[in-house]
This record gives structure tokens, sequence and C-alpha cells, in this order.
RNA sequence: GGGCCGGUAGCUCAGCUGGUAGAGCAGGGGACUUUUAAUCCCAAGGCCGCAGGUUCGAGUCCUGCCCGGCCCA
């Protein structure tokens, strides 16, 4: 590149060149220079007349290189341009810049993957990320569709009067989530660490310290399969909120969803694996043990709940416990049914030990879960804000350990003594941001919302 | 972890019951002043995922492994 410009100023987005141009009649060209850059997708020689396209980030346009005006063509498909001229419209009617000036910014040396059937090997395209977005526009678009969700996302949790904090993701101890962490080790403190498997406790602590309203955007890591909707480290947004309830965060998150889809989308209607979603609020809102009864796999007691399983077809045989029966329970029959945006809530206290429980009846817990398009989104409670209960759901976590349920809470004695000094009553939320990407998106799978997803390592 | 499918030129794909590997695009050379996957001519391009085996002969059949996809756990 050496002899190349270093920088290309001035420069107008191709898609804003490209409506001035369409205002013309075919034929005609504007008065005003413009200056475009970006990379040379297609080229259509004439001799000493070129047709160029051009793409940038923005979109594409067509080059008009007429040899006695912006001199020879010396140019190969992929090279990275500079081109400087006036919108026109062919006789064709084809939106155009003319080109004055072609400048060459940087020079390909690998050839393009084809650029009319796109890259469609898909472990190419995961690997070699940059030649996807490069070559396939909906690839880009929708790279471009999960950013602006995330922007959206903080903008309205920030008019929100939340605050956005960042919490360890080397812990000491991980909690927050029912998962298997990574572990890694610190030299310095000769301590093993581990990955964080969610932002909870920490968020929690930020609460009991009077921030009020706090939320983290970030990944975490669980050491689990991947799958359509699984990925090894993964975007989460969690939200604290003092002074509410369950009940609040369930408007606050259908109203978020519903916002943000009309901010980014300009709908609230997505497709996603063939079923029409409608994400407007409110949701359906079942209670959680009401959703697996209609299924017919409800039953209160682990011995009942296996056998109806089992009478299913189910291999239970991992599942060591009565929470673990339940959750298989609700993946296998429930989940797949909930297409359309439902909340499920007031769970069992087994499944929740950072929740509150109901007045009425301590089995149950103010939590919810809600789901669209069959798959889980997140995850909400009122907060446990009760040291000595929490304490003891964490010796009740224990108790499931012992029963072979690794993923159960570890427990941590520290947060305990946060609570101690007291937390306000706190409504919070989890919501995965890949897999709302896929909803609006209408990705079928998270590698395909994630830019880099995770690989086997090639040599 | 199990089952099924796939890996052939930079990319997209053919390659039949085993007989010395093909096209289009891209890349190289040339012609062409309103094209839209422009067109036309010329030349070039291969560890057929890897390693074994069967066979006179393997891209093709068999075994193992690697990588990916889908489904299941």
């Amino acid at each position: 590149m050496a002899g190349l410009p270093k920088r290309f100023p001035n420069r107008d987005d191709v898609a804003s060149v490209r409506e001035e141009a369409e205002r013309l009649e075919a034929g005609e060209e504007a008065g005003e220079e413009r200056r475009l850059a970006g990379r040379v997708m297609a080229r259509r020689g004439h001799g000493k007349l070129v047709f160029l396209d051009l793409v940038d980030r923005s979109g594409q346009i067509q080059l008009l290189c007429a040899a006695d005006r912006a001199g020879p063509v010396d140019l190969d498909l992929g090279d990275i341009v500079g081109a400087s001229g006036k919108p026109a419209r062919t006789k064709r009617g084809e939106a155009s810049l003319a080109v004055d000036r072609l400048e060459l910014l940087a020079k390909i040396a690998l050839p393009l993957p084809d650029t009319y059937h796109g890259l469609v090997d898909a472990e190419t395209r995961y690997r070699k990320r940059y030649l996807d977005l490069l070559v396939n526009e909906e690839t880009r678009s929708a790279f471009l569709v999960r950013s602006r969700m995330i922007t959206a996302i903080r903008a309205q949790l920030d008019a929100d009067g939340f605050v956005e904090v960042e919490t360890p993701a080397l812990q000491p101890r991980y909690g927050g989530a029912f998962a298997e962490p990574f572990v890694t080790h610190s030299n310095e403190l000769d301590v093993d660490l581990y990955l964080r498997i969610a932002t909870e406790l920490y968020l929690k602590r930020l609460i009991v310290g009077g921030l009020e309203r706090v939320y983290e955007l970030g990944k975490d890591f669980r050491n689990e399969g991947v799958s359509y909707k699984h990925q090894p480290e993964f975007t989460m947004l969690e939200w604290y909120e003092a002074y509410a309830d369950y009940r609040d965060t369930m408007a606050r998150i259908e109203t978020l969803v519903d916002e943000v889809a009309r901010a980014v989308l300009g709908t609230t209607k997505v497709t996603f694996r063939n079923r029409e979603i409608e994400l407007a609020a409110p949701w359906q809102r079942v209670p959680f043990g009401e959703a697996l009864a209609r299924e017919g796999v409800w039953a209160e007691s682990e011995d009942d709940l296996r056998t109806v399983l089992d009478g299913r077809g189910i291999d239970t045989s991992h599942d060591r416990t009565w929470p673990q029966l339940v959750d298989h329970a609700l993946s296998q029959f429930v989940e797949p049914t909930l297409v359309q945006p439902t909340i499920l809530y007031d769970y069992p206290v087994e499944l929740s030990p950072f929740a509150r429980a109901r007045e009425d009846d301590p089995r149950l817990v103010e939590r919810f879960e809600y789901f669209i398009g069959g798959m889980e989104l997140g995850n909400a409670f009122t907060e446990l804000n009760d040291p000595d209960e929490q304490a003891e759901r964490f010796r009740l976590q224990a108790g499931e350990r012992e029963a072979g349920d690794t993923s159960a809470e570890a427990g941590d004695p520290d947060y305990v003594e946060a609570l101690s000094y007291g937390m306000p009553p706190t409504g919070g939320l989890g919501l995965g941001i890949d897999r709302l990407a896929m909803l609006f998106t209408g990705r079928d799978t998270i590698r395909d919302v994630i830019l880099f997803p995770a690989l086997r390592a090639r040599d």
C-alpha cells in the first residue's frame, strides 16, 4: 500500500448520494461534486466506458467511469477506491456517480469470493466473517440491526433513570444462574477464578449500595454445549430496579421490547422460523404450574413427575432431582409452544434461589420467565432481600448439588453479608441479547447474530 | 456423547455401476463509450479434508481420524 493515500476526507454516504441521483431524470447529471469511498464489487467494462458497483456500509451505487473524463480504470474486484464526481442517472435510469477522479485507496491481493452466489459455506462464513460481511448484504444488515437494537436498549434504560455499570468478569466464586463455569487462574493472586455465568450477585450489591437502578450489558460465559440458541459466550442484559417487584418488571420488559422494536424495525411484527410474531405489549401471562398442567406434565412429587415424563417417552435417567425434572418438562413440552411472547410466572421455590416467596403460598416465588419464538428470552424476579432466607436458599441448593445436580447454586456468604446491610425491595431481570437479535433479524441460529461464533481451532 | 448429511480450483457447484478431474464466476492477457451476473476471444488454475486399506487402477468402495451442518441426549 506504499504510495497510496492515507486518508480520504469529506466523504459522502453512498446511500445519500444514491438518493440524490434517484431524484434526477434519466440521462441527467447534478452540478455538485460528491465524494464516495468503498469497495468495488462489480465491474462491467466497455473499453473506454467502465461501470463499477461501489459498496460502502450504507449501500451500493454504480460508478460511471468514462476514459476521457476519469482516465483509465486499472482495478480488480475488491479494490478499495475513492471516487469524486457528480450524481447522475444513466440512460437506463440507474443511479450513478459520474466519476471525475478515481483513486485507489487499498489493493486487494486475494480474489474475493463469488459475488453473485455470495459466500455460502457456513464454516467459512464464521471463520472468515470479514468475507461474509463483504459479500453477503444480509449478513451486514443483520449485524447493523443488532447494533441498533443494543443502542436503543441502552437509550431506553438510560432515559428511565438506570445507570450502566461494569462488574467483574473474573470472579472468585460464580453464581446467579444454574450453569457450569469456565475456570482460569490468576498467577499473581495464585487463585483459580471463574468467568462469570451471570452478573446478578454483583449488581444486587450495587442496589444495597444505593445506586437504585442499575444495568449491565455484557458477556456471560457458560461451559456448556452449543445449539441454535446456545453459545459458550453470549451477551446478557441484567437490570435491577429498587422499590419495584416482578409485576413492575413484567411491564418494563414488555414495554422495552415493544419500543425498541418500533425504534429499530419500525414495527412490532417479526418473522422467526416461519412464524409471525407480534412483539407488542402486553404479553400473555400464564402461571408456571398451569402452563405445565396444560401440557399434562405437572406433578408435585419427583416420583409422580418422573412417571408422567417416562410415560411421555422422555429419558429422565439424567434428571436426579425434582427441579431437574420440572426443567426438563418445561423445555421439552412447554417452551416450544410459546411462540407469541408469553410470561410464565410464579415458579416453584426449588428452581429459584434468589426470588421472594409469595405471601399466600411459600412453595411459590415471585419469579417469571418470558418466552418468544419458542425460546426463553430471560428470567426475572422480585429479588430476595432477606439475608437469613437467602442463606437458607443456598443451603437448599447445596442439597440439590449433593443430590447430583452439579449446576445448582454454589452459595456466596459474602453476598449474604451484603444483604445483611439491607437491600430495598427490588425487581431484577435478565435478557438474552443474542436471542432477541435472532428475533429482530429473523435469523434461525445464534451463530448468525454473533460475529465470531465459537468454533474448534483449525490449523 | 449418538445418528444422519457434507468437505473437489480463491468462491459457487458438476463428476453415473471404480478407468489419468470439469463448468461458471473471480484472477492473468486482449476487444468493446450506457452496462445491470454486460458480452466476446486466448491462456492458466487441483495434497479431490487427512491417514491407512481393497484393487491392475480410488474423487468414487472400506476403516480410522479432523472440520462443519442438521437432529437427538
